[in-house]
RNA sequence: GCCUCCUUAGCUCAAUGGUAGAGCGCCGCUUUUGUAAAGCGGGGGUUGCAGGUUCAAGUCCUGCAGGAGGCUCCA
């Protein structure tokens, strides 16, 4: 017990306890346990996960690191530790098979880890397997994890003469006075080592089971004008058991993809010969966006909106006046010239808008005026961009613009947010995040409009109304549009992206540019405050989240087809066609199969389709008028009289119902 | 836009540099069937496109297009 002194760990339980200062976590883990000693990867001293065998100097928060937490999950900080390790083991094996190799950069990230390293030769997803083969010879040696730690010039010294312009970067940007090494063995200078912050788990042994996923470009710094390194991406689980799972959940998900279900469901289609990003809307698309529609319509005439519609193409001089060309020029498509003029298809609609409200002179009575389009754009997105029905080139927006005074922005705003909150219901849309965009000081004149005192002015309104409103949200510097603060809904959908699904934006600088104005009641000219706000973002991206979220089961009343009717033998063709008939007539998206296949064959037909209601007529329904009901999944929902389907099925789409109401 | 990989029938996938195939779907016939695939037969391809190497190219090389995974971007 060196010198004596004592230090304090508070143990999660609240429990206060005293130990020598230099003390390990390993020391004071095996004081609580043997199991816990045997189990313990890292702890946690404030809050900061630092090596098992790091000396305990001061009192703090004292929390033992394992692989699963109390209620038998796996533990983040567990497999934080196992990632940041195994992807050293990796560059290990990388080195060893291609010793040119210069590391770069190489985290834990949430589903797994990678590491960025520049080499000439081109590791390809044959090469994964010897690469994994290479690790495993380095995690059967149960190499200690030792840290290493130098005064900042000594380390940097150190950096310097290995001569990897990279971890000299690294070493330069690190914090604090001491640089830190992490040696995979016991001899520094001889064992694998790389710059590293820490903390690793006390041997490589610990990596119970790890892959190498994937090998992509990035660009060094993630600058796009710096050169392209190769990143080879991997996971690490404590157990192949949870390695095994990961891995199935990666299979389920890729069968959400949208881009599968939307073939299978034939919702949309690409088509080489019309273009990249450029979807077609088949004929169950087609049905999906009018039910989005219908659903925006109504809220919006609800709020007080009003339907407009302008054309998909405007002269040069618009966005010149908006100011959209200098910032945005590079996503819109080519201008087209005719008649000595050059026009532009639009991006946006915001300035057909403004210049709806110029169309007329506007009183304050008049205001908020609310104008509403469902308008179609197109964005000139790099081709590298394009993904499915995320992210394409020409698209929808369920787009509005509120014109209002400054009195009137937070009932206004408010009320925006609250539409948001409304339609997610409707949807069961409950993880998402409200992102509060702001502007940065560097890029004013630049990103963002040379107004910095309105900009500070409005987004201390917004906040203000936010907070107002109860509305949870996470701010983020330097996200704004170019006009003014944003507010963006972002969503993750089962491929584990994260999307912006609606978004919403004040504009404080456009209206002024058109000069927009209205007739105050002092008789004085004003300018308005525009709200750009888009609950349903477009048809494309929120369709595509769609078809992810229920994995193509869509409720009844989104789902394209709704009820199938299926007879057993030819014999009730009539009487299907009856069925048939009472089902469109109550404005059901109805269809048949009148096939001389099986019964099984048809129910199996229905079910690939995710039809929600399958309706099988045989001798005994006929005889009776009445339909036999399978809904969506195995389920036997009973006998029913045509008449009584109809009105369930009827109050389940007015009702926009997220689950069925029939029930067996 | 950048890096890597991929592209064979509508879909999922086979085919040592040596005569392009299967399953499902589609069409026809048979079957008249009660809740996850009845039987038989048929049609379907300039192997993404354009060049090149070779006696011979789906296979090797080059370019282009489209797609995938990333990076960068995203009003």
């Amino acid at each position: 017990m060196p010198d004596g002194k004592a230090i304090e760990l508070v143990f999660p339980d609240g429990s206060k306890h005293s130990f020598p200062e230099g003390t390990t976590g390993a020391a004071v883990a095996a004081s609580i346990g043997k199991r816990l000693a045997a189990d313990a990867l890292a702890v946690k001293l404030d809050g900061e996960i630092r090596d098992l065998n790091r000396p305990i100097t001061r009192s703090a928060a004292f929390q033992v690191v394992t692989p699963l937490n109390r209620k038998k999950e796996l533990d983040p900080d567990g497999l934080y530790c196992v990632r940041h390790s195994a992807a050293h083991v990796m560059a290990e094996a990388l080195c060893r098979l291609w010793p040119e190799t210069k590391l770069v950069y190489g985290p834990p990230v949430d589903d797994g880890f990678y590491y960025d390293i520049d080499l000439e030769h081109k590791i390809s997803t044959e090469e994964f397997a010897k690469i994994e083969a290479e690790m495993k010879k380095i995690v059967a040696e149960k190499r200690p994890f030792t840290r290493v730690e130098m005064p900042r010039a000594e380390g940097m010294k150190k950096v310097q003469a290995e001569g990897n312009v990279y971890k000299v970067d690294n070493a330069e940007r690190a914090e604090g006075d001491v640089l830190s090494f992490y040696v995979t063995g016991e001899k520094p200078g001889a064992d694998f080592e790389d710059l590293c912050r820490g903390p690793h788990v006390p041997d490589t042994g610990r990596i119970g089971a790890y892959k190498v996923m994937s090998v992509a470009g990035a660009y060094w710094h993630g600058d796009a004008s710096k050169q392209q390194l190769q990143r080879v991406y991997g996971t690490a689980f404590h157990t192949q058991e949870q390695l095994d799972k990961h891995l199935a959940l990666l299979d389920e998900a890729k069968k959400r993809d949208h881009r599968k279900i939307g073939r299978e469901l034939s919702i949309y289609a690409y088509d080489d010969e019309v273009g990249p990003g450029l979807p077609l809307w088949l004929p169950n698309g087609g049905a999906m966006i009018e039910e989005l529609e219908r659903l925006a319509k109504e809220a919006e005439f609800a709020g007080g909106y009003q339907r407009v519609k302008s054309p998909h193409i405007c002269k040069e001089q618009l966005y010149i006046k908006s100011g959209h060309l200098p910032y945005y020029a590079d996503s819109m498509f080519p201008p087209m010239e005719f008649e000595g003029v050059k026009y532009y298809i639009k991006p946006m609609n915001c300035p057909h808008h403004h210049k709806i409200f110029a169309a007329e002179p506007r009183s304050y009575r008049d205001l908020p005026l609310r104008l509403a389009e469902y308008g179609s754009c197109y964005r000139y997105e790099q081709s590298g961009e394009l993904f499915g029905l995320m992210r394409v080139r020409s698209m929808q927006m369920n787009d509005a613009h509120i014109y209002c005074t400054i009195e009137q922005f937070e009932q206004e705003f408010l009320d925006v947010c609250k539409m948001y909150l409304s339609h997610f219901k409707v949807f069961g849309i409950d993880k998402f995040v409200m992102r509060f965009s702001t502007h940065g000081k560097e890029g004013l004149g630049k990103k963002y409009v040379n107004e910095p005192e309105l900009w500070l002015k409005t987004e201390a309104m917004v906040r203000e109304t936010l907070r107002k409103g109860d509305i949870p949200t996470e701010e983020v510097a330097n996200e704004a549009a170019f006009y003014g603060p944003k507010i963006d809904v972002q969503v993750w959908s089962a491929i584990g992206r994260e999307f912006t699904l609606a978004t919403n934006q004040v504009d404080f600088a456009v209206p002024k540019r058109f000069n927009l104005a209205y007739k105050a009641a002092d008789n004085t000219d004003q300018t308005p405050l525009c709200i750009h706000r888009a609950p349903l973002g477009t048809h494309e991206r929120f369709i595509g989240f769609l078809i992810e979220h229920f994995a193509g089961n869509f409720p009844l009343w989104l789902a394209p087809q709704q009820v199938r009717v299926a007879n057993i033998t030819d014999k009730q063709e009539d009487f299907g066609k009856k069925v048939l008939k009472a089902l469109r007539d109550a404005g059901l998206r109805a269809d048949a199969d009148f096939g001389h296949g099986k019964i099984n064959a048809k129910v199996l037909e229905s079910e690939r389709l995710k039809i929600p209601y399958l309706l099988v007529i045989g001798e005994r329904e006929a005889a009776a008028g009445s339909v036999a009901v399978r809904g969506r999944g195995r389920r036997d929902l009973g006998v029913l009289s045509l008449e009584r389907f109809i009105e369930e099925a009827e109050k389940e789409v007015n009702t926009r119902a997220l689950d069925t109401s029939l029930k067996a």
